[in-house]
RNA sequence: GGAGGCUUAGCUCAGUUGGGAGAGCACCUGCCUUACAAGCAGGGGGUCACAGGUUCGAGCCCUGUAGCCUCCACCA
């Protein structure tokens, strides 16, 4: 027997070990059909946040979903190195020991690193099992582990074989904190305050100044020229002429390039190849020096005179002051513009030169392309527009940046002769590695990410989970990661593997706080998936996330609909106890023959419950399918079937208590299970209360729909429902007791005797024929019914309610009189629709006729 | 500069191929009716941002406008 009330803890205590124990996560049944999900692999830095748990309820949801539905189901588990967000970390922890990872040095560092990924994977683990996960833990890789690392290394190989990949000095996005290179979409660009300063320069030649805007001073340092556009009337005549670099004398050279836009600041530029992207462009046009006058850190260099060994910042403030001494700081100008940040450790990325691993994105990029315009070939997103996300980043692609100045990651697969420098590239070592040694470099965290739906699966080994799995089915993730991780994704599959990674990819978007504020540390108001299960339960937890939030839209977290799901669920909860209570060993259940009016209603509804949360469960709209589901068990089961059964159920007659329970249990049954990808705990804690601890609804099928049911039969019941919220209304407006019986007639639809029945049984109504005494009237959808009330309370409002109605009534008329009076209407709507509208009219005018005879009575 | 999203009840948001506007919460009235008071029965409340267009018919399709938001690219 149920508690009387729903207590997560009690019920979701021990499932998912006994789950794990009978191995239902596991795949493999070959009788079936594949359905493969690999999860999006948690960042090895931290706690799982709301965001995955909302991430992975989505993914539970279609494991449990297609496992019912007769799919063998592989979702398989993992977790990412997550190369610069845990070195990060990593650092941070060895600092507060008072140690430096360069005190450690790169062995003993990654003894550090592991051990911290052991630490924090068995704690994501702890955090998967409360969330319901039902992944197949023998399949569960790293992105370092051995296999993986293997399958990146020939990756790389190949992508160098086949000129795909090339080391070369570029200027790239440096973070000065990680000091490593990032890659464009590791930038984030935010604007931010500053000053252009206004400087004066002085020509070599003669007296004539003129001037040059900069919003970065400090890297005079590293200017090896001038530059003015050609075209440009104002300031041509100054090509070829030399002026002073006010930072340190240098005599720089004025040269004209087009790429300078006439009119914008004074038309003069200072061009820093070695710290700007443009003037790295026009350095190699022109066949320029690139000094650079940075250190990796973010302090000026030996470039930089009595600056040296200056933070960049620093640098500019105590050379502004030199300028304003010596005459070259002429004004400063507060401007906002745009400055990229590390997406990591959130401090301005420098732009610097340096020599770096790239990948040659254009021809890979082109292939997937190609791919997706034609139905066979493409991924399919949900919600569809994401594809022109897709698309348009993938048509205007630079070259990737891979090579990370890290430690923790998969190191490039180069070696260097140490006499020539020749370059070795290989999964293996070269053999008289004596003579060689390897690039010091890891590799961006995303390159392995972009191999993970079929690394996972063992690639490159032709494997059977390889050759059965993939391409997987669906990829559930964040629009947040479409270019880092979807887009690779999708071109490290077309390029390997000549597929798809995932034949659909479900995007959805954001979790923010109640306010709708993205949740941060900084904020401090981000919420603990853990502290939300320990307080609703996990069950609770999923169905907010998946039953309101609409595809690829942020949705704000709201404790008020936690508590409205909690509801749901207790009331489910009670909904069993009331079926459960009733059953005892006189009875055993079987499948229900329909003998009467409200079964056959019931089982109608349920099928049309079953046929529309799964057409919309199939095109991933989870949200349409669990509101479906939850109406139908509150509305037609709860409020009106569960109502019905009350009398039989206190029945003598064993017979009828017994066909009343098989229908109870019947559609109960098939309720769990259209729960159990929502809710899984306690739907299978009611499935086993139904049959017994040692079965599970995970072996269960999803519910068929019941033929053969007598539409008629259940139309009849909707129209005894809509005489009951009548007579309930009623009741209401006259302070007429429930208890208090009330006759009723019907003019227009027979009441026999079994109607009859469940009238008086739900609201105490009487069927008669004979209206002897004073009545009300009130229009249906099917003809008009009647009230004989004893006494009529209020007179006088109730002729307000008949004139009400006749307004009401009169509107429709004259609504539908002018619709089918329009001759486009009757010509062009479908026969049914025109049909429904004259019935309607009809009905109508019925009842406003009747309404009308019965309003002379009141007056 | 380019792309996308949002604007619907007091609040938070749904609205599936175009065919009479929905939910939760809040509010009002009445109920401890033997599954559930975190419940039951009923009620009030909306020019679907604005302006055009297509259509017999538009919250939904098209065009434009306004406000808010996001992403991408950015010139010193």
């Amino acid at each position: 027997m149920l508690e009387n009330k729903y207590e997560p803890k009690k019920v979701e205590e021990g499932k998912y070990q006994e789950w794990l124990d009978h191995h239902y996560f596991e795949c493999g049944d070959m009788s079936k059909k594949p359905y493969c999900i690999v999860i999006p692999p948690p960042n090895v830095t931290g706690k799982l946040h709301l965001g995955h748990a909302m991430d992975n309820t989505i993914q539970d949801l279609l494991a449990r979903y297609n496992r019912l539905k007769g799919f063998d189901v592989l979702w398989v588990p993992g977790m990412d190195h997550a190369g610069i967000a845990t070195q990060a970390k990593v650092d941070e922890r060895l600092k507060k020991q008072g140690v430096s990872r360069y005190d450690l040095g790169r062995e003993k560092f990654l003894e550090k690193a592991w051990e911290w990924k052991h630490e924090y994977s068995d704690f994501i683990r702890s955090q998967w099992a409360k969330l319901g996960n039902s992944t197949d833990y023998r399949k569960e890789r790293f992105t370092l582990d051995e296999g993986l690392s293997k399958a990146v290394a020939k990756v790389f190989v190949t992508y160098y074989n086949e000129g795909l990949i090339y080391r070369g000095k570029r200027v790239i996005n440096w973070d000065p904190e990680a000091k490593t290179a990032l890659s464009n979409i590791e930038v984030i660009h935010k604007d931010v305050e500053a000053y252009m300063y206004y400087l004066k320069y002085r020509m070599v030649d003669s007296d004539e100044t003129f001037e040059v805007a900069t919003t970065r001073p400090e890297t005079m340092f590293g200017d090896v020229c001038i530059v003015v556009n050609p075209n440009d009337e104002k300031v041509k005549h100054l090509i070829g002429k030399k002026a002073y670099n006010p930072a340190n004398g240098d005599e720089l050279e004025i040269i004209g390039d087009e790429y300078i836009e006439i009119g914008f600041g004074t038309g003069i530029m200072k061009c820093t190849p070695a710290h700007d992207p443009n003037d790295y462009q026009i350095a190699l046009r022109h066949h320029l020096d690139m000094p650079i006058c940075m250190n990796e850190d973010g302090t000026m260099n030996e470039l930089c005179g009595e600056f040296n060994g200056l933070d960049r910042f620093e640098c500019r403030e105590k050379l502004l002051e030199k300028y304003k001494q010596d005459g070259t700081f002429v004004r400063a100008e507060k401007i906002v513009h745009s400055v990229g940040h590390s997406e990591r450790t959130g401090v301005m990325v420098e732009p610097y030169l340096s020599n770096q691993w790239f990948v040659k994105m254009k021809p890979l990029a082109e292939d997937v392309l190609k791919a997706q315009e034609n139905e066979e070939t493409k991924i399919n997103f949900y919600p569809k527009r994401f594809e022109k996300t897709f698309n348009q980043w993938l048509e205007n692609i630079e070259d990737w940046c891979i090579s990370r100045q890290l430690w923790w990651g998969h190191r490039i697969p180069v070696w260097y002769h140490n006499e020539t420098g020749e370059i070795y590239c290989d999964v293996e070592p070269p053999k008289d590695i004596e003579n060689y040694h390897q690039d010091e470099d890891v590799l961006d965290t995303w390159f392995s990410s972009a191999l993970w739906p079929f690394t996972t699966l063992g690639w490159p080994e032709e494997t059977e989970d390889f050759k059965r799995y993939f391409p997987t089915s669906c990829m559930v993730t964040g629009y947040d990661i479409i270019f880092f991780w979807v887009a690779r994704m999708a071109f490290s599959a077309r390029h390997f593997c000549n597929d798809v990674p995932f034949k659909d990819c479900l995007i959805h978007g954001l979790i923010r706080d109640e306010k709708g504020r993205k949740m941060s540390k900084s904020l401090g108001n981000g919420i603990d998936p853990i502290d939300l299960i320990d307080q609703y339960g996990c069950d609770t937890l999923r169905l907010f996330l998946s039953t309101n939030s609409t595809p690829g839209l942020d949705m704000n977290f709201s404790s008020e609909k936690m508590q409205a799901g909690w509801n749901f669920i207790n009331k489910l909860w009670n909904a069993s106890r009331y079926v459960l209570m009733n059953v005892d060993e006189t009875y055993s259940y079987k499948r229900p023959q329909i003998e009467n009016e409200t079964d056959a209603w019931i089982i109608n509804k349920l099928n049309k419950t079953i046929a529309s949360a799964t057409a919309n469960l199939d095109r991933y709209e989870l949200a349409i399918a669990g509101n479906e589901i939850m109406s139908f068990v509150w509305d037609d089961f709860c409020s009106m079937y569960i109502e019905f059964t009350k009398s039989a159920l206190n029945s003598e007659d064993l017979a009828i208590k017994h066909h009343t329970l098989d229908t109870l249990i019947y559609v109960l049954e098939a309720i769990v299970k259209l729960l159990h990808p929502f809710i899984p705990f306690v739907t299978e804690e009611i499935y086993q209360n139904i049959h017994s601890k040692d079965v599970s609804i995970m072996k269960e099928s999803w519910p068929e729909i019941y033929e053969g049911v007598d539409e008629k039969k259940a139309e009849d019941v909707d129209r005894i429902i809509e005489i009951i919220k009548i007579a309930r209304e009623i009741r209401n407006e006259n302070n007429i007791k429930p208890s208090k019986e009330l006759a009723v007639m019907s003019d227009g639809f027979k009441l026999d005797d079994s109607l009859s029945a469940i009238l008086y049984r739900m609201t105490k109504l009487c069927v008669t024929d004979k209206m002897e005494e004073e009545t009300i009237v009130r229009p249906t959808t099917f003809g008009s019914v009647s009230f004989i009330m004893s006494e009529i309370v209020d007179k006088k409002a109730e002729l307000e309610k008949i004139e009400k109605e006749l307004a009401r009534l009169e509107s429709e008329i004259k609504r539908s009189t002018s619709m089918l009076g329009n001759e486009r209407f009757v010509s062009k709507a479908p026969a049914a629709k025109v049909e429904e509208e004259r019935a309607k009219l009809n009905n109508y005018t019925n009842s406003y006729n009747t309404l009308l005879e019965k309003k002379k009575e009141f007056e």
